[in-house]
DNA sequence: GAGGATTTTTCGGCACGCCGAAATATCCTC
DNA sequence: GAGGATATTTCGGCGTGCCGAAAAATCCTC
């Protein structure tokens, strides 16, 4: 059981992201190009975190958290995005600008200061994507949810979430008035109304990064 | 020219920490002790430091910075000091129990954030030691001074720092009301007056902890 | 189901920061 | 100023996390 890593972390919460909104099985070559490393680094870290019990894995197979590496993935996620809230409402960051120093800062934060910051924002259950917050114990808020795309012309409801891969999309939507929160009713596959008004035609993209409540 | 180091950094720092008071020169087997290294890695560290220019240094002399080191042992010192007195102003965190968390976050933090916790703290020139803040420049304000064990008896100066090497005797001191920002009058080589009050006998290592205004 | 394409793994190697043991330089005492 | 004590440096080595090249397994198409 050797002491935390940052390495290992990073690992961890990127498989998490797979199994968080659909259960998708990570092979290691999505690992690779996720955290960009070359494939062989891969390889050698799966079998490590393996060895410590923390995935599963069999050769030439897909890799997936076990409870114990879920429960420590949560506890890394919950660092980042409590840190993520914090910068955008304490320091003023926009959501696009937030995502580098936390991707820090969950590292090298103590469990002391980081509680120090929940408590002081309210311990928030969802950050400013909209991104539930796993609380201490690594339990999840869920609320079921339709991409924009999928959901049924005429459909109202809350903006809840939008993917964080893509900053140049998340200005565009924010530019749009299409900010987490924010109630908007479905008038195509990417265009919506925000209350009652003309529709709003956004990016392609948009379809699948952004998702309402059911 | 190599990107930052934390390594690099604490070197730096250390060695710093010698010359802000009295112009030590900092031996290898100084900094080994202080840094918890063997002596072998503090020689190797050292030409590595020498070779890119941050300090001089001969073979079996001592170690001393050169103005870039400073200047960047200046910095590495201004994100130290800022993050503990954050941690003290805004987390309620004791004087003692800020130490650890500064030196991890003072190298992880970003120019961004740092600058952003220097603002809201209204941009402090010392911390919670009384240690001196070195502006965004490098640039340190400083006042005379003299220590406890050498002030004339019947001297009366503010508590301007406070050495923090020794949380036991940062908390006696506190405990007896010789914190930073008081007034007290020398009654002795390590008794003191608040108040004109009665005398009170501080630990021997007072002496030469507690620096009093000229 | 054979054979090539693709993915994964193995293997040797590297940079960093560290260590202990042994060699070497300096210091200090008589 | 000789000789031992002490400080410093050199040297080989280690763990972590990474890489590229080559080998091995799997997949996919015909």
């Amino acid at each position: 059981m050797p002491s935390p890593s940052a390495a290992i972390d990073d690992y961890l919460k990127t498989i998490y992201h797979h199994t968080e909104w659909q259960d998708d099985p990570v092979t290691p070559s999505q690992l690779a190009a996720e955290l960009s490393l070359a494939p062989s680094t891969v390889t050698e870290m799966v079998q490590k975190l393996a060895a410590q019990g923390l995935v599963s894995h069999r050769p030439y197979g897909p890799v997936s958290l076990t409870d114990a590496g879920r429960a420590r993935a949560a506890a890394v996620i919950r660092r980042h995005r409590l840190i993520e809230t914090w910068l955008v409402r304490e320091f003023g960051y926009a959501w696009d600008e937030v995502h580098d120093e936390a991707e820090v800062l969950e590292h090298t934060i103590s469990d002391r200061l980081l509680e120090g910051i929940a408590a002081r924002l309210g311990h928030p259950s969802h950050d400013p994507h909209g991104d539930p917050i796993p609380d201490a114990a690594g339990v999840v808020a869920r609320e079921p949810f339709v991409l924009l795309g999928i959901a049924r012309i005429g459909h109202t409801g809350r903006v809840l979430r939008v993917s964080d891969r893509n900053p140049e999309l998340l200005r565009a939507l924010q530019g749009a008035g299409v900010d987490v929160g924010h109630v908007v009713t479905v008038a195509g596959r990417d265009t919506v109304r925000i209350d009652g008004g003309a529709p709003i035609e956004l990016p392609p993209a948009a379809a699948s990064a952004v998702w309402l409540t059911a």
